[in-house]
DNA sequence: ACTTAACTTGAGGCATGCCTCAAGATGTGA
DNA sequence: TCACATCTTGAGGCATGCCTCAAGTTAAGT
């Protein structure tokens, strides 16, 4: 289901560099970063990058969800490492934050910009769950207020990822929203 | 200091057009709004735009300085009109929230958008000044955590403003924000 | 060595939106 | 009525970025 006819040797070696400029440059600008800057980067054509890869989010796929699913699950690990359920909690919301401030591309990858890239929505689901059953057992630990729901959360790394998009964004943005899941402990 | 020479009467007929058109726009579609369609709203070429106007932030100096201050002075009184200073306080906040989704433009001007648009500045100030003298009124009387700052109420409002100009934006949002708020009365 | 399918190339067409300026139109005072 | 300063016009140049496709190049099998 992979590769069915294998590639003459330059189209493989073209595709190569085309993924390390593609995973560089969109771990530096995010998901929307001109092909054309990473075809010359990869030193290359764009219309060779388009017969290979077909579209942006052809792209995004043969790149990003290595990484993207590499580093969430090391955040993953992490997060159940706690061993309190107030701590993980705590945990996955500080880190996907500063997953979402030091790396665009899964920042966008998060915010679901580029549905089409069907490969990264999986591993983006499979965190979201994380996060809601962490919701849950915070619940029924009861140290978080019913009030306070799997949306909630969802909400907060929404704008937690508008925010981390702004250029100008003002300095303590991240303390500031950080105090509504403080708010919501029992 | 307002107009030296007589407009002719053509040019005083269209700059009228595009005041009305421009005026429009930006509340509907937000202060970026493209300057081809005002000049086409009004009626008139492009090119009549920019001679009366000089540029986009002529324009929104010469339509939005009037609107946006007064809104925001009703939305003073109604704050001021709140006996209570913990009342007072969240009205505003949740004033200005109301305002940044309604209004595009007033809330690229609260963000600071353009800030060649020198007339709208000075309204801004004054309202972030009134956010200031709430908070350390709350602080006062006694109300609200003296760790929450001026600083947290407008990266509440900066927050709010960015989440606003989101067209995908999910629906809770706003309560999630307001949390952060909720959580620092005493 | 030759053939040919596979691959690469980049100019060029598309769209959006900025802003200008030479040519033409028109209000207005004499 | 007429001259002319004032105004209007919109095509066109700029920039960004998408994507395509006819023409040229090259790997690889015979």
């Amino acid at each position: 289901m992979t590769d069915r006819k294998p590639l003459r040797r330059d189209a493989r070696d073209n595709a190569a560099k085309l993924r390390a400029a593609a995973l560089e440059t969109f771990l530096a600008q995010g998901l929307d970063a001109p092909l054309e800057v990473i075809a010359k980067h990869a030193g290359v054509s764009i219309g060779t990058l388009y017969n290979r890869f077909g579209s942006r989010e052809g792209l995004i796929d043969a790149v990003i969800p290595d990484v993207a699913g590499a580093r969430l699950q090391v955040l993953a690990a992490d997060v159940l490492a706690e061993p309190v359920a107030k701590d993980r909690l705590q945990a996955f919301l500080h880190g996907m934050i500063d997953l979402q401030i030091a790396d665009p591309a899964l920042n966008d990858a998060i915010l679901r910009r580029y549905p089409d890239a069907v490969a990264l929505i999986g591993i983006c689901e499979h965190t979201m769950a994380l996060g809601r059953d962490l919701i849950d057992e915070a619940h029924r630990e009861g140290v978080l207020a019913p009030d306070f729901t799997a949306d909630d959360l969802l909400n907060l790394l929404w704008l937690a990822g508008t925010a981390a998009r702004e250029p100008h964004a003002p300095n303590g943005w991240r303390d500031t929203l950080e105090r509504a899941l403080a708010s919501a402990w029992t």
